[in-house]
DNA sequence: AAGTGGTCTAGACCACTCC
DNA sequence: GAGTGGTCTAGACCACTTG
């Protein structure tokens, strides 16, 4: 056997999802299997990869089908909200954790202020026409933006709130791109099944200045968003 | 929600990773399953996440190691050989293939050729000390290149030849990020288990007058490598 | 030949959704 | 209650590497 079975599996699987239009219903795991003469390991397989390519949706309790197209956002410094409308979506946000913690080394070089310093620690679930997409904590420091809690709403845009309402002028950042696999308590907040591919993004920002704003880490359904990246020389 | 079995098994296991150093080989699946208590399937589910999140690399017919961290390459219009030079990296090319091909119309848009026009298609596997990190496959107009063939050297950097040998200025470019899992044949040529979520890059570059150079596909180890952008308001 | 990871089967039970 | 996807077991055989 050169290609491994649940692969050939996944290819006919691919012909099927053709062959039905977008958001159609696929047979059910145990059906699928019998008509492929596979067993259910190797079907699941199979879908479980065309999941993680974001071809196929699987809602337990349902059943599972074809998928939308990928969302793809901006790799830059500009509003997610913004972002999201600009290509007809809704955009939407569910605070988790608004906190003050204490900033570690490394949090504090990010946001350059001193080892043991209080910053927020502001969770957010980020949602694309009320699904949830992306899993994203900023660490900002709270002797910067001292009135950050009054002024925020809980579900605007946080950078509107820190250009307009606290005159803050973005310059430059950095961002770096890595995949990995869900946390339960991520997949369970991103209403992902576990295992699946996430994109791991983690970014610094300053501004004109040169001044640091923010430490960001977002995790994203690998699933459902990719990023578009402007390159330079 | 109770924690999946396989990802209990997955902490534990990283505290283990934690006392072992980088390199360290770890005890057989069926040993550790027997230790931990559980089924082989579940021992491999957890081994599987590490190795997709980059903490362990299996080799068949030998065992399962201790990975080293992830390599971060720049999101950048420069060569991939300067870039990994700059790393402390040997870079490494190897041609798989290099074609001529017939542009569709999707590929003729990107070039800015007539559908039906020729086209390079170089597909070359990268490496970094030796070891294939990515698959990268390159689509370039015949008509703008010509003599392509004559002056790019099968183990030399195609963005030097292109700028040294055929004056191309690189001007602004476009990227887009996405994780997807590698087919059998990818999965080969990069030495890597199947199934594992990769990154998925598709470029495209001009130069400064901004006619198009390059459409390119590029796939990475999403264990072992990660990338860097530089972002702008 | 022995030992390792890789694939696959058959079957069981759980968790969730909908009727 | 019926049907769906999600997790897990026990066991088998294959493919590869090393001695």
């Amino acid at each position: 056997m050169t290609v491994p079975l649940h692969f050939a599996v996944k290819t006919r699987l691919m012909e099927l999802l053709d062959r039905l239009g977008e958001g159609a219903a696929l047979p059910p795991e145990r059906t699928l299997a019998k008509e492929f003469e596979v067993s259910r390991w190797t079907m699941r397989q199979a879908i479980r990869e065309l999941t993680a390519d974001g071809r196929l949706r699987a809602r337990q309790g349902q059943g599972t089908f074809v998928a939308t197209p990928k969302l793809i956002q901006p790799l830059a410094l500009v509003s997610y909200t913004e972002a999201l409308r600009a290509q007809g979506q809704v955009p939407g946000r569910e605070v988790v954790r608004f906190d003050e913690v204490v900033a570690d080394a490394v949090l504090a070089e990010k946001l350059g202020i001193a080892e043991g310093a209080p910053a927020y620690e502001l969770e957010r679930i980020l949602f694309a026409d009320e699904q949830p997409i992306g899993l994203e904590t900023t660490y900002l420091a709270v002797s910067r933006f001292p009135t950050l809690r009054e002024v925020l709403l809980p579900t605007g845009s946080l950078y509107r709130c820190l250009t307009d309402d606290l005159g803050v002028r973005f310059g430059e950042g950095e961002e770096i791109v890595e995949t990995v696999m869900a946390t339960p308590r991520e997949a369970e907040l991103l209403k992902a099944t576990q295992s699946l591919p996430m994109l791991l993004l983690h970014r610094t920002s300053r501004d004109t200045d040169g001044k640091p704003i923010e430490a960001v880490r977002s995790l994203y359904r690998g699933d459902r968003v990719g990023f578009r990246a402007t390159l330079r020389p």
